[in-house]
RNA sequence: GCGCUCGUAGCUCAGCUGGAUAGAGCAACGGACUUCUAAUCCGUAGGUCCCGUGUUCGAAUCACGGCGAGCGUGCCA
């Protein structure tokens, strides 16, 4: 496949700025920026290379472009460039060449242009994480949905991507849950739907011990039963966990994620003494008021803050440790060169520790902490599943796709029952999904029914009924795409359509540069914005000739981004609604 | 106290490594369906980009200092 444009603007401009009168400033490995136009009366794409240049330069900005486009050789790929506003050089493609790019997309049904990364990687990727024992509630989604489209578009670049949900399957909860599996359990609402009745359970026990607080301590015996392996114990952790697995799965099958791996912190027991023991043999660990510490001394942020602590004052491990076990076990038995974290900001110190910490112990690996914002209650506090006021992830999706259903029933009441609730399933999913993933990940907000589940504006629905769109003119027509040698673009709209579709190549490599799946849809919006202005704007089943195998054409190729473009971001497609 | 993140239209939010007149959606108002799906399109209205200073030809964007919100801060995860 051919470069994007940008890509082949740039040594064009390159090889103009080095017959220019600054060829001496250019840094060796220089590459002039080259972005797409903010508004098309400038032009398709744009640089600001004579403005950044003249700076240095101390030349007229406009006369150094003026020279840099007098040296400019397009070999037919633009119009003669443009200089305008304060010096910046506008490129407008020639007509041939959108042509001839529609037509080698088409002809790519794969990748859709999308070039696969010069430098593959092999990284596993850590998200989600619920803790066993406790739903998911709307605070998991974020997480959950972002990792899952990352892990997406890692996988399409050419990454070798294993996903790991690290759940909590280990940690002092299980103290309160084993208390109360033996004291307040009720066995046949266990046995009807286990989850609710592990969160009752827990939530029973939270308040009990709020009430009465040296039942704590007895909650804490029974923790440290289970650690030394009593049997009894053990046997309840294992049920809890497996019930739980069942439970969590169902959400996971609902929302069309799947992860290669399960390694729950338990996993990594055995791994842990031994851990702590090297880290003190070494003098990386310290012991420090009974428990055993990692300090930062030279660290410049990390200094002022307290320890890592690896090991308590009573032997017991704490996540610092686990997830030092985790990136040696990452690395040695999966032979990952890159670690993701997909995780709440709230933990920003904790990984700015284990990182530090990482390098300290010697690890030849590249961690990327990716934190996202915390999803807040009315009162502007973040979500604790212990006050037991939250909204379980589970009631967000159904909720959901009920009232796709009620709209998918109204507007087609008479589609078969099962395809209603199956379209109704595909846009109340994608809608919460999408309402996730457009929104910039680092950003609070209050949780809000209506807002996570609108259907109307920028949200899945508009971008699913593009796409319905593009299939609804070839069941029109009766007949599947065919081919085309020829493509003439005449309007405006489908020039501009041309230009964004030729973009998904440029636009799907910068997810990754700042984990921004945010990126993503919004050039998802655009184009389904700049087809649905096609729509109005050129009739294809009524056009003939030419006219009409280009307009074919550009539903075929919009439809086919669309539909890839979602499953980036991990939201199906519908053919109908 | 120290540290992290955020602050943009009435509301919810975009705005990529500094670029041209700061953009969408919702809500409000007005238009367009005997037409390939109107879950659409077109138009009107809406702004002290939290405040201040600095760097720059140019700042919502970068730096510093405030203010506000949320979070973290030695034995939970």
């Amino acid at each position: 496949m051919a470069a994007t444009f940008p890509a082949l603007i740039q040594p064009r401009l390159l090889a103009a700025l080095q017959a220019s009168s600054v060829a001496d400033l250019l840094p060796d490995g220089f590459m002039p920026s080259v972005d797409p136009a903010q508004n098309p009366q400038f032009g398709d794409y744009q640089t600001n290379a004579a403005m950044v240049l003249a700076k240095q330069a101390k030349k007229n900005p406009r006369e150094l472009a003026a020279e840099i486009v007098e040296k400019f050789e397009s070999d037919n790929l633009t119009e003669t460039p443009e200089i305008a506003g304060p010096g910046f050089i506008n490129f407008r493609l020639k007509k041939e060449v959108l042509e001839q790019r529609t037509l080698d997309l088409l002809a790519d049904s794969d990748r859709l242009g999308v070039d696969k990364v010069a430098d593959p990687k092999k990284i596993v990727i850590d998200f989600s994480a619920p803790n066993v024992a406790k739903p998911m509630h709307v605070g998991h989604i974020r997480g959950t949905i972002i990792g899952d489209s990352l892990s997406r578009v890692a996988d399409f670049l050419g990454h070798e991507i294993i996903s790991d949900n690290h759940i909590g399957d280990w940690g002092t909860q299980f103290g309160m849950i084993l208390y109360g599996w033996k004291n307040v359990l009720d066995e046949k609402a266990l046995e009807a739907d286990p989850v609710p009745e592990l969160l009752r359970v827990y939530k029973a026990i939270n308040q009990l011990c709020e009430d009465e607080p040296e039942l704590r301590e007895t909650c804490k015996a029974e923790l440290v039963k289970l650690q030394s392996g009593d049997e009894e114990n053990l046997k309840i952790w294992e049920k809890c966990v497996e019930v739980s697995k069942i439970g969590l799965q169902k959400i996971y099958d609902k929302l069309d994620i799947t992860f290669d791996h399960w390694l729950g912190e338990s996993f990594y027991n055995d791994k842990l003494q031994p851990l702590v023991d090297d880290l003190l043999e070494r003098k990386i660990a310290t012991e420090s008021d009974g428990a055993v510490c990692i300090f930062f001394p030279d660290h410049k942020k990390l200094a002022d803050q307290p320890p890592a602590i690896i090991q308590k004052g009573d032997g017991g491990f704490l996540y610092a440790t686990t997830d030092l076990a985790t990136i040696d076990y990452r690395i040695k038995e999966f032979g990952a060169d890159t670690l993701w974290y997909v995780v709440g900001i709230p933990q920003q110190l904790h990984f700015d520790q284990l990182f530090e910490a990482s390098r300290m112990i010697g690890n030849d690996v590249e961690l990327q902490f990716i934190p996202f914002g915390s999803i807040l209650g009315k009162d502007r506090k973040m979500f604790k599943t212990r006050d037991g006021d939250t909204v379980q992830l589970d009631d967000v999706l159904n909720e959901s796709v009920a009232r796709a259903y009620k709209i998918v029933d109204e507007k087609n009441p008479d589609f078969p029952e099962e395809e209603k609730q199956e379209i109704a399933r595909t846009i109340g999913i994608g809608a919460v999904k999408y309402s996730e993933l457009s929104q910039f990940r680092l950003t609070d907000y209050i949780f809000d029914w209506d807002n996570m589940l609108a259907l109307k504006g920028n949200t899945a629905p508009y971008l699913l009924n593009a796409y319905v769109r593009t299939r609804a003119i070839f069941r029109k027509m009766g007949s599947d795409f065919e081919g085309t040698d020829v493509i003439t673009l005449t309007e405006a709209a489908e020039t501009t359509l041309a230009l964004k579709l030729a973009q998904y190549a440029e636009i799907v490599p910068m997810i990754l540069s700042d984990f921004r799946p945010n990126t993503l849809a919004t050039y998802i919006y655009e184009l389904a914005t700049t087809y649905h202005k096609f729509w109005e704007a050129c009739p294809v089943l009524k056009a003939d000739g030419d006219v009409k195998a280009t307009r074919l054409a550009l539903c075929e190729l919009t439809g086919r981004v669309l539909k890839h473009a979602l499953s980036l971001l991990g939201i199906q497609t519908t053919e109908k609604m």
